[in-house]
DNA sequence: TAGTGGTCTAGACCACCGA
DNA sequence: CGGTGGTCTAGACCACTAA
């Protein structure tokens, strides 16, 4: 039943190019829907399945690439909730007309800037181990006056000073020490950093506001006096909802917006 | 096999009680996965399930309340993204200890204070049909000089001025003008308007970002002359991916912050 | 009416974890 | 080792949409 035999779906193009779309090696340990999204993500990402364009139907599609239909249904559901995708019940599925620009992930400014090619460079203003104070404790969940890394660091892209940004953790993580050096955050990203030594991240509150600019502020993010500043301060989480980091930084708002998409609920 | 001969599991809490935490109606229409689903989050949320308790294995639960273990799978799923729940294998599923916010929504101003128990007040500065001026022309996509709605709404918190909104809205969707009446604007938020009027929002971009007020917004907003305030633009597309909304407002950053919830990716 | 996605079931095998 | 969640299958029935 490999269909190709069928009337190519009507609408905007069909779809016997499934099988050159998207390829699945069952002896990959990665699965079988992570492998079908990715395709199907990839092709409409580089214009090989252009918005608008009719998929065929669940049944289809799954015994074209011979797997079974839940295993399709869950690679398509991924793809909706990227936004990539419309889903309607008696009409079919089609690509979305009109991208969004990514979904809202946990990512750290280095990822987002060296993602989107800029070249972003860092300065390590301060690093040390002292004492929490109240603030930061409470929000961290830590008694007061329990010792915390203190993190400054100014991030730059092309030169231009982008952010300041002052990060708290508490100095009781497993190998943090050997995690925060000048070095390392000079290369990378905190969560990269993080990563690398097995601290992951799972969820994360963060605020954003405006603020103008303190005199120094403007002085070290190189905008004019008693400009308007972005704030942003966030707590992160990990698997077991234990506060591991928080921050709180500045951006210099002329050079720096955060974008973000959502989707209905 | 409702085996309740079993021991409860160990950790911090075992679940005989599910039963009486979670309830199934098999003649409702609502899918079983979110009845189950909606249960245990009202659950978690009402302390009921405190952070840290242990669930029972999904086989398990899965006999306790008759339903296949797929079933309870896609609710334990939805769970998960929600940031309630945290799973492991070998391990288990707990209840997360610190909970997320709340999950990144397409939400309105509006129905975002009406939920936190603030009573916002809206009024209607303008309210026309005009041809669309270049930049908001491109933005939803239109010929330059199509006609759109536009709105200027002083959303107000407590007697206090909190932003103005401005927004544009193609002119050819279907029913517009019955629905962007004065009196429904000030009684409800815009996308509750457009949902009732049968639009129904599917994704948006929006970008924020910071600058200086000018006179005339500091007046408005009741903030100090010059003073910083958060800019928001967003655009807003229906399921078939058309631009239906465009919208670019300011905030008084004295009262106002986005609060966001982050997940993993 | 024919075709679509939405839901649900009952089972199977596997990978990972802790004791 | 036993228990856990992660994956995959092969069916079934239903609700919705369009012609």
């Amino acid at each position: 039943m490999t269909a190709h035999t069928e009337r190519v779906t009507a609408g905007s193009v069909g779809l016997d190019r499934l099988t050159e779309i998207v390829s699945i090696d069952r002896g990959s340990p990665v699965p079988l829907y992570a492998q079908v999204a990715k395709c199907l993500e990839r092709a409409i990402e580089e214009g090989r399945l252009p918005p608008g364009t009719r998929l065929d139907n669940e049944i289809r599609i799954a015994a074209e690439l011979a797997v079974s239909r839940p295993t399709i249904r869950r690679a398509l559901e991924h793809l909706v909730s990227k936004g990539l995708i419309v889903r309607r019940r008696g009409i079919g599925t089609r690509v979305v007309q009109r991208r969004v620009r990514r979904p809202l992930e946990l990512t750290s400014l280095f990822d987002d800037l060296a993602a989107s090619g800029q070249r972003p460079t860092t300065a390590v203003l301060a690093l040390d181990v002292h004492p929490a104070e109240p603030p930061v404790a409470q929000v961290l969940g830590l008694a007061e006056g329990v010792e915390v890394f203190g993190i400054v660091r100014l991030r730059s892209a092309f030169d231009q000073p982008l952010a300041r940004m002052t990060n708290y953790l508490p100095a009781s993580l497993p190998g943090l020490s050997d995690m925060l050096t000048r070095e390392a955050l000079t290369r990378h990203g905190l969560y990269q950093v993080l990563a690398a030594g097995g601290i992951h991240l799972h969820a994360a509150n963060q605020s954003i506001g405006a603020r103008r600019a303190t005199a120094g502020e403007s002085r070290l993010l190189n905008e004019p006096m008693g400009g308007a500043l972005l704030t942003m301060q966030r707590v992160a989480f990990d698997d077991h909802g234990r506060a591991v980091e928080y921050g709180t930084h500045v951006y210099a708002a002329t050079r720096y917006t955060f974008e973000l998409t959502l989707l209905s609920p």
